[in-house]
RNA sequence: GCCGGGAUGGCGGAAUUGGUAGACGCACGGGACUCAAAAUCCCGCGGUGGCAACACCAUGGGGGUUCGAUUCCCCCUCCCGGCACCA
């Protein structure tokens, strides 16, 4: 074959993906007598178009699967799609396109943008979560779940929309107000459909010390986000309306009761409900507390505001009367919703304390400190040095040993126990949308709620609705809500909630090996390729997805569908692409994005930054910080661009070589010329070196330039182990240049280094890496070619340079025998002139040698 | 606010995990080639001082441990991710 004098890369890398499409060289096969690797990457929601997020993410995956591939596994990397979710209804509005057809549409696209990207991707397994064959197992796995109890049904609370008169995701509430009315976001509780996650809550946590190939950083946020406490549930006695009740609440610092000077409630909590039955500006204070949105991170960094209920309870141990106040801060969600405030030893109950001129009593005390309520001190809060005092038969007494016998006498009296809680809670799945698997239950007068018989399976969600805003269309789809009561026959309406999409996401790992099975969830082509050897996705999934997925793997286990305990046996959490936000306010106050690519920066007159404005009205516009590139912020840098103009070896190679896959990465094309330029003097090269000629290189010059080689392709084999494949491409670009450097291209060095070359580039520029390999003559495939491994005999040397230093300050270098000990080295150093000048005849007091390395003489 | 992570030249980053700080690349400056430009190739390139050899300073800021700290410990600042209905 003709081998072009110049680098083409369309051309290759056409004419490379038609040549693997055509032998199928990506299907995965279940017999082989190789060990299997099931490489993921986390599947796309099909947004529109491939974001800069995903070329890395899949470029990651791909240069592991190819690496895989040639140290001798036998590999599978599938692909599919995210494609239930919110973005679909809002461009549905946008559009007047159902989302099924924007769905679909984007999936063609994006479909073709992956292909030319050339990954190494077994297409026969593709699955999409809004096709009735996939989500029926969803419908199907929740009814099973149903009948276990692992569902259940209880109110929630939702981000409502007083104008649109519709449900609002924590997305779309935007400083308290929903994003296309504008109006003041209010909670509704609703009844919703639960999944009992916290009854894993233990094994979801000890089981991520079995978990060893996830990054620590991960493993400590989940363990953080099941936030296992213990700690002490009891309650205060109280009589109202002449009746005798108990406020329960739970504490992990029982050691501080004797220091309780009030007690504070949720809003939603039924005692503040009742204190406001006649109290009208209580009233109105739990109704101001009913406004806004109900994500945590507002709840935690709103302004802490209470006010006293009238309604007093008993100290449990000592008798006290204590009045109860409602907190907006007080979570309704955790633990009881009630609270006690020792004001002493807690700092938000402490500031709160002094806000409202509450009594603040020290109840613990630590040795050689003052304790003083002008101010806040860190030790208030100290468990580990502090002791009981003020506190009765308890003073004296260290954390645990006043833990122990608080519990114990709240025990004797019936008002409480020690009690474990977590922080996790169970995961509310129901979503007042369209776009979405529908939930399988039927509401029927008679019978209540009656789950949809398996045989009626899949319940088919309509793919021809256009959502307005207000509301689920579905509940506007007579064909779609009436139905028969399975249980009496009777008309009946079904439910018009869908599961949230995390429920898609869950389980989609363990449906590509079985993707065309119409009669089972997973079967034994599951059992041979899960769990995943290599999960990769985004740091921002590092929670709830994770976390949902290693719950439902563990309940099919527990139905006894699948047999392993966690889904992803390593997981490599990709960093995040930032980009700059631009954006405004408009008069409604809803904020418009701007794409950086339309944004035209302005500086002074001594170049320094001083605006940005839209190119296309002339008029400024806000920054808005760097954020992940994303369709919300409208912040995406598209790479088609990139891939159109450089091809699919460029963009990788420069996607790899631009920072290591786990950093957070800004993103700023200005390197990619130099990626080009490298691919280019690769495809320079290897045309010389096929045209051959020239003289043959000089013995001593193989033998160094294979040293370099050799030294070069050792560290490089480090680091593709762990993952870091930025130093990998400059290992790439190294042994070019030690090769490019040498006078000819006739010798075993140029053969054998070019070998190395190109098998180490195959992962991430497969395409040049395929060709060259072909016209070089080195054989027919570099796909299965065996990874390059280091000769150590190549590594000896006679000599090696060490490293002096005097104080620890670099003073020069010398070169001794390579197996020279300690006191040869010694001696050699201390012969050098260059180090004689500077101990210029000071004692020395030590010498440390560091083998190898260096050696540093102290004065 | 809470949890997790990060900060190294003009820029992306490297430093075999306590041992030469700045590999590799970008940008920039100089030169070669060219009628010219592009492309390509060669040289230089953290800061300050010095003709130079060289010296001093320098890994967000401040302390500490060590013969030696970008790396370990403590405090602080700023940035990023997550906070349960974005995916």
């Amino acid at each position: 074959m003709y081998m072009q004098q110049k680098y083409n890369p369309h051309a290759i890398e056409r004419d490379a993906q038609k040549q693997w499409d055509e032998s199928g060289a990506f299907r995965a096969a279940e017999s082989a007598d190789k060990p299997k690797y099931y490489c993921l990457s986390m599947f796309p929601y099909p947004s529109g178009k491939l974001h800069m997020g995903h070329v890395r993410n899949y470029t990651i995956g791909d240069v592991l699967t190819r690496y895989h591939r040639m140290k001798g596994y036998n590999v599978l990397q599938p692909m599919g799609w995210d494609a239930f979710g919110l973005p679909a209804e809002n461009a549905a509005m946008a559009n007047n396109v159902p989302p099924a057809k924007w769905t679909y549409d984007n999936i063609a696209y994006m479909k073709k943008q992956l292909m030319s990207l050339g990954l190494a991707i077994d297409w026969s397994r593709e699955i999409a979560t809004c096709k009735p064959d996939y989500y029926r197992w969803n419908q199907w796995l929740f009814l099973r779940m149903l009948e276990k109890g692992l569902v259940y049904k209880k109110t929630g609370t939702v981000n409502w929309d007083p104008v649109d008169q519709t449900v609002l995701a924590n997305e779309q509430v935007i400083e308290g107000r929903g994003w296309r009315t504008g109006a003041v976001v209010e909670k509704r509780e609703i009844p919703m459909y639960y999944m009992a996650i916290t009854r894993y809550a233990d094994e979801l946590l000890a089981a991520l010390d079995t978990l060893p190939g996830w990054p620590e950083r991960v493993r400590a946020m989940q363990a953080n986000w099941i936030g296992k406490s213990y700690g002490v549930r009891f309650a205060f006695p109280y009589t109202l309306d002449d009746k005798d009740g108990k406020l329960w609440v739970f504490t992990t610092r029982a050691d501080t009761i004797m220091g309780v000077t009030f007690v504070a409630v949720a809003a939603e909590h039924p005692l503040a409900a009742r204190a406001a039955r006649d109290n009208p500006k209580l009233a109105a204070f739990v109704e101001e507390c009913r406004h806004g949105s109900v994500m945590e991170a507002d709840m935690a960094t709103m302004d802490k505001k209470g006010m006293p209920t009238g309604i007093f309870v008993v100290h449990p141990l000592s008798d006290e009367k204590i009045e109860v106040w409602v907190g907006n801060y007080v979570l309704m969600g955790y633990g009881e919703g009630a609270v006690m405030a020792v004001p002493g030893h807690d700092e938000r109950d402490f500031h709160f304390a002094k806000q409202y001129q509450l009594p603040i009593s020290q109840v613990v005390d630590v040795a050689g400190k003052t304790f003083s309520v002008d101010a806040w001190q860190d030790w208030y809060a100290d468990k580990e040095n502090g002791r009981c005092v003020n506190s009765g038969k308890y003073d004296g007494l260290a954390y645990s040993a006043a833990v122990d016998a608080i519990a114990a006498d709240l025990k004797a009296k019936g008002l409480g126990e020690k009690q474990v809680l977590y922080r996790l809670r169970d995961w509310g799945i129901s979503r007042q949308r369209y776009w979405g698997c529908p939930i399988p239950i039927i509401h029927c007068n008679a019978c209540g709620d009656v789950p949809v018989p398996d045989a009626q399976l899949p319940v088919v969600l309509p793919e021809d609705c256009v959502p307005d805003g207000a509301g689920n269309p579905l509940n506007k789809r007579a064909d779609f809500v009436n139905c028969a009561c399975p249980a009496c026959g009777k008309p009946a309406r079904r439910e018009t909630d869908t599961m949230d999409t995390f429920v898609d996401s869950s389980w989609y790992y363990s449906r590509y090996p079985c993707s065309d099975n119409d009669k089972a969830m997973v079967d034994a082509r599951t059992s041979y390729w899960m769990p995943v050897d290599q999960y990769i996705g985004g740091i921002e999934h590092a929670i709830l997805h994770l976390l949902y997925s290693r719950f439902w793997t563990k309940v099919m286990r527990d139905f006894g569908l699948v047999k392993y305990d966690e889904p992803f046996a390593n997981l490599l959490t990709q960093g995040m692409v930032l980009n700059e936000i631009f954006s405004r306010k408009t008069d409604s106050g809803r904020i418009v994005y701007f794409n950086p690519a339309d944004i035209e920066i302005q500086v002074d007159d001594k170049a320094n930054r001083c605006g940005a404005i839209l190119r296309s009205d002339g008029q400024p516009v806000e920054s808005g910080g760097m954020g992940t590139m994303s369709k919300s912020k409208n912040n995406g840098v598209d790479p088609q661009a990139l891939i159109d103009e450089y091809g699919a070896d460029i963009a990788r190679f420069f996607m790899m070589f631009a920072s290591p896959p786990e950093d957070t990465l800004v993103w700023n094309d200005a390197g990619v010329e130099g990626s080009s330029r490298f691919l280019k003097r690769l495809w320079t090269y290897g045309v010389r070196v096929r045209n051959g000629g020239g003289p043959t290189i000089a013995a001593g010059l193989q033998k160094t330039t294979r040293l370099e080689i050799h030294t070069v392709l050792k560290q490089a084999n480090y680091d593709i182990a762990r993952h870091q494949f930025n130093t990998v491409a400059s290992a790439s670009m190294k042994i070019l240049n030690a090769l490019d450097r040498l006078a000819g291209v006739e010798g075993e060095v140029v053969r054998e280094g070019l070998s190395i070359l190109l098998r180490l580039l195959a992962p991430i520029t497969p395409h040049i890496s395929h060709q060259l390999w072909r016209d070089l003559g080195y054989g027919e495939d570099i796909l299965s070619a065996p990874w390059p491994e280091t000769d150590e005999a190549a590594l000896a040397q006679d000599e090696i340079a060490l490293v002096v230093q005097i104080n620890g300050k670099k003073r020069g270098d010398v070169r001794v025998p390579h197996d020279a000990d300690r006191a040869a080295i010694e001696n050699i150093v201390m012969a050098d002139p260059a180090v004689q000048k500077h101990i210029s005849g000071q004692p020395v007091k030590k010498v440390i040698v560091v083998p190898g390395r260096l050696v540093n003489i102290v004065v």
